[in-house]
DNA sequence: ATACAATGTGGGATCGATTCCACAAATAAA
DNA sequence: TTTATTTGTGGAATCGATCCCACATTGTAT
């Protein structure tokens, strides 16, 4: 490994010269400059990351945390994020949960300990604890996906996706709509879209039988599962089902084609995510699109302002689209 | 941020006592351990990774290059990696090329200057300025996906993968098989599965058209467009079509819906990667399944066992499975 | 002419750990 | 009792950069 002393030693200058002009600090002869700048050329000289971070107290690193990366939201904002932090020579530090809210305060932890200069939650509760972490971290962190008091996030219209859904719904002259929603835990997810739900109904004087609505998890399985236990259900079935994510449609798509049932005819169902695959299922399902990438770039540019100029926390909630196909 | 020379004075002891209490060497008293191990409870120290890396020369960090991580090959390979390495207290840093084969290059070079302890390559051609590079990094490398002389790897058995798909559609009776591949470049995906094809249909006598095999990049589109041309195209149509990967099977069953062809009556269809929406688009997808995990999983085992034991260079080629459903 | 700023360079301290080595004390072997 | 050996500790060098500061040289204003 060559260092910055042999490359001072070859070109004939102080350390200092040679650091002056890696940096672009300082005064330097052009002269000096043109040695050293050769020299570097020909050993291909690098600087030592560690040496620099040691000193400079930044590694142009930020960490990830995320639930998993086998879905497409995370995906899309990581790639995102990728495309933001690259410009300005950031990497990324991958931290997979695998969804355990332990590991999320273990990773804000490790990522302390790896001296990342900022970090990015893509969140999926809004646990006391957690923010109460995020709070004390003496790096920048980012949220993504979930809204918290005195936490720089970025977030989705999650209440008026929700009402929007449910509104096409009534406009195509739905009277009886169900739900397949998830935990409260997940307070954008699991309270928002739901409220927005509900809101709609009520603002169209829509009742909401109890046995229409139904809790999932985040696979495709429960959404087929949900549609079951609202379908075999005693009371009156909905002629229209709003699930929370794509996956959860599409498991209610399932489940009701294998009944037999037709889409949209005897029941429609809408999803959100836009999924590239929503599009490819038949009927091709209506969604809502998140910009997820978008959200990824706004939440790494939120970053790094907040590194380099120390501004004041900011938030920022993103807008969404309606996609209308043909399961509604 | 408390140091250890801070930690030293509290506990009334030197920083290389810290030091040997911090590592487990060389000998310490019972006392002294203690003290010191209160303190840092006390004050939640945790060492510099960089001050530690700058001596020791290990970061403790493995090096992720993928093309994407939008689709479900290298979100589970990255699943697979992260659960392997976090066992062993080493992160991930992420790098993704978006598809960019130059990229891959200047990666390889980024990772070295970060200092990664290794790097895992999710391959998508083996070009032999990329092979070069590999061979001349200082650092180990394992690609995943591609095979290559003297380079450690992970790969599918792409060529059997592929006679076995092709076999199954001979043995429903099928003798007009065509092919949705994509560019030689991708050795593993371009040329063996397409190799596989051709040469379990020549063990059957059959012929193949020209018109027959198409080519398509990785997207669902594309598919949708391959099998389009096959359709549209003068010669006879063949009554099965084995794509290279499930999302080009999708797209490909997405043209033939719209057609008004019935799968598998009409034409049969397979892919190959196990989709997670393969079994729930209709009709359920016949497909191949690679454990992409667990090639996540042992590159990162023989990339650590390179790292700390120097052992030799190892190839392993993994299983597949294949996964008989509704669309042959 | 002198004073003062601008330009250019190198030495040395520093960041926060590890690790070698010298040395002291306690213990075991001769 | 003397000599080895084990156990325990701290000082100092080191990793490879940055950056402050002192100092030299040149140019400009007074």
């Amino acid at each position: 490994m060559v260092t910055i002393k042999e490359i001072a030693e070859m070109a004939q200058v102080s350390r200092s010269t040679v650091s002056r002009v890696l940096n672009d600090s300082g005064y330097v002869s052009e002269e000096a400059r043109e040695k050293v700048e050769q020299v570097i050329e020909e050993t291909g000289y690098v600087p030592s990351q560690y040496a620099k971070s040691l000193r400079t107290k930044r590694t142009k690193v930020i960490g990830v945390i995320l639930p998993t990366i086998q879905t497409e939201t995370p995906s899309r904002i990581v790639t995102g994020l990728g495309k933001e932090l690259e410009e300005h020579g950031y990497q990324i530090l991958l931290a997979n949960t695998n969804h355990d809210k332990e590991k999320e305060l273990e990773y804000l932890d490790l990522l302390k300990v790896r001296q990342v200069d900022g970090i990015v939650l893509i969140a999926t509760n809004t646990a006391p604890n957690l923010i109460e972490k995020i709070k004390e971290l003496p790096i920048p962190v980012v949220m993504i996906g979930q809204e918290a008091e005195n936490v720089m996030y970025v977030s989705y219209n999650d209440y008026d996706a929700a009402r929007t859904l449910t509104s096409l719904f009534i406009q195509k002259g739905h009277k009886k709509i169900g739900f397949i929603g998830v935990d409260e835990s997940d307070k954008a997810v699991g309270i928002l879209r739901k409220q927005g739900y509900y809101d709609e109904m009520q603002a169209h004087g829509l009742p909401v039988e109890e046995n229409w609505v139904q809790k999932a998890v985040f696979n495709i399985d429960s959404g087929y599962d949900a549609m079951k236990k609202i379908h075999t259900s005693e009371g009156v079935l909905p002629s229209a089902v709003f699930a929370v994510t794509d996956r959860l449609a599409i498991g209610a798509m399932s489940y009701l084609k294998q009944e037999g049932l037709r889409i949209p005819e005897d029941v429609a169902v809408a999803g959100i995510g836009a999924s590239e695959i929503s599009q490819y299922i038949h009927p091709k399902l209506t969604t809502i699109d998140y910009q997820n990438e978008k959200a990824g770039e706004e939440a790494a540019k939120q970053l790094l302002s907040c590194i380099h100029s120390k501004k004041v926390k900011e938030k920022m909630i993103l807008d969404y689209r309606l996609i209308e196909r043909d399961s509604v």
